[in-house]
DNA sequence: CGTTAAGCGAGACGGTACGTCGTGTCTTTGT
DNA sequence: ACAAAGACACGACGTACCGTCTCGCTTAACG
């Protein structure tokens, strides 16, 4: 996520949070008082990810963070409102690398992308954090802000996988890539999250291959 | 979900259940005891609804419906296992009809399913249903499995359009209907649920217009 | 603390409490849902007595109570306000008599209601408790009124042997038996609670044998 | 408390204290560093008694104190250990005068000192401070010390005015005055702290005189 | 026609997690 | 070294839901 470059974790919920906007030449005048722990967020995010793979979203409690993270639940609410956004971020600390594959060669560069998708465990996390984080933002919009800025950063390199071959001339210009994207990563995210059908490699290369040949890369057939 | 016809609500949930599947000659062998009263699945099909658009699936309680139903809670356990799923038997409950289009034209057909996805009422319904449902799906297997049963439905029409139009040779036999239904439907759903992209009647007719050119319908350009 | 006979613990504080009031002839009425479970007063209170003496009262926790009770703490909190309520009940909870001497000899009943303060033990209990239930009593004028109620009780017997003592002509008119109480009382508080000086036998002695020469019952020297 | 005198405000309590008692010639040998602001004990003890009298001793908080005060909690720590050594020197810091008559006159004298009782601001101050102060030292021992020592600070005049008049001849040698303290100032705060009875001036001189009358220095009726 | 058995509204039950608050300590920068 | 500010670990608070369990009652079918 790149927008998060430089900042804290979690400094985009915390509740004072400052900083926040352009920043001045002051910004480097420190608030009073004693500066929270930076290694505390660390000691979370890191509770939070390992506590989310052993029960899964709905068995993650603020008591079990805090407790593993050595940390006291003051200090969690102090930097984060709740679940969700604690769980968002661990989700977007830099933790999970989101693949930037750019060969010049189209379907290489879709398959380098979308193959990592076909790993049991990854669709595992995935699949118990998504649609709860989903359902979250459903209530919560400034969840949803920040729940639509990751998927953004996600899909950015297959925009620029498409929008680079169409410059190329590659695919036609009447084609709009947005919606290509939303094509592929759609339909892998509804068997993953709705339908239960298997995403494997050979599922992923299909809907790759069908995609290309849809959009007039390579002839039918 | 056209399997519940004939069966009380919550019939394929509740714990002694009976019942399930066809009903036999025996179907007239009452139980002792005083029977259900069938007014009061309709009391707490209509108090989900309401609390679930007023509050959301996480402000949604079991007590909440049994006080707004005017009905004990036992009453509610009795013949549903759990919030998710009262939610997804609201949910199914005969009451969000699903288009059945099947006017031999493909185009047709499919805007006439996918179209009143644009509806913004039923968008907020979904929004708010379907990632809690998933989310929960994730952690309890049962769940899953009715989900996935539900979804199945829902695109069954779908599909029956894509696939009449192959036989009728309108589309090469080398597609595989399947995905593109996972492609049409996926590309709203991540839209709707994750990316927040708006899903209007224009994205709808411009995702329909370009998959069928992809699937050689309709000549590019 | 007489006025308790007949009504379940708690009664008095308890929120919804009822029945508060003269009886009507409905009195047998029940309320509808289930009643509560009465052996969960009893076990309540013993825990609360058992956890007084063994942390004191700054070192009662409802938790703790909750845990040592096996009740849900909500049991707890249904039927009183909090610690002190609490702590008041399990201590009026006719658990502790009151000696009620009658022997028409002014002396040994006075020793015989007195004397017993002087175990240890009971003092223990007591400067734990009664100062912490004053100091509540000052915030809380409910509590204020539950503890009067119980002083006002504990006293009773007292103020009895004392004027059946002036009917008898044993004392002179002139003097108010009730101040006579709150003399001997208030000596025996005010070295518990406050100045720390011990309240052994010899000391109760000393106090009630001085009482009796100023109320003229027996001669000086 | 008269022992204070010359040390600063919380000198007994602080945790490094040195430099209680006379200071010697060396008294202006200064540690190094910043010296204590003088202001901020007077604007603690102002912030405890006015947070006192709004909310009482529970609802009195450590933080509530500095922040009144506008000073860091720290600082109050580093010169007292605990909200009760803070309300107890807050007490005791010379702001409550104890009266100390000696006309040589004993009805006089006891009426001089215990009248000034009966106002119902100082009884408000003194109902929530007490008693909160003597649960507190039913559970730490060195508060205990503090509080009995202040107790008998309080105390020692009404002793020297009795002692005196016993010395001069005019209460009996047999009778105990230390026990006659206790009677009179028990029956006060047995009356204020426990009872709820009344103490106004018609109550404490009804007690004077039955006392007086008791130890032989005036004829009964 | 009375017995029996299940369903009913109501609400208390033992639990668990919540988010807040207070304590006493520690760590900054500034004086 | 002390000051204000405020973050820290800890732990109790009182609330809210969960899913279960009694209550007294109603409602049928069966004997």
């Amino acid at each position: 996520m790149a927008s998060r470059a430089g900042a804290g974790p979690g400094a985009q919920t915390a509740v004072p949070a400052e900083g926040v906007g352009v920043e001045t030449k002051d910004e480097d005048r420190r608030r009073p008082g004693r500066p929270r722990n930076v290694g505390a967020d660390d000691a979370i995010m890191d509770a939070v990810v390992e506590l989310l793979t052993e029960f899964g979203f709905r068995g993650l409690t603020i008591d079990g963070v805090a407790h593993r993270a050595g940390v006291g639940k003051a200090t969690i609410y102090r930097r984060w409102e709740g679940k969700e956004q604690l769980v968002l971020d661990a989700l977007t600390a830099g933790r999970i690398p989101v693949p930037q594959p750019d060969t010049g060669n189209l379907r290489d560069d879709l398959l380098a992308y979308y193959l990592p998708l076909a790993d049991a465990e990854a669709q595992k996390g995935a699949v118990r954090l998504m649609p709860a984080l989903a359902a979250e933002a459903a209530v919560d919009s400034e969840l949803a802000a920040r729940l639509h800025a990751y998927v953004s950063d996600r899909r950015a390199p297959v925009s620029g996988i498409l929008h680079r071959a169409q410059r190329r001339g590659e695919i036609d210009e009447a084609f709009d890539m947005e919606l290509v994207v939303d094509l592929l990563t759609g339909a892998i995210m509804y068997r993953l999250y709705f339908s239960g059908a298997p995403v494997d490699e050979d599922v992923i290369e299909r809907l790759v291959a069908g995609v290309l040949i849809g959009i007039g890369v390579v002839p039918p057939g």
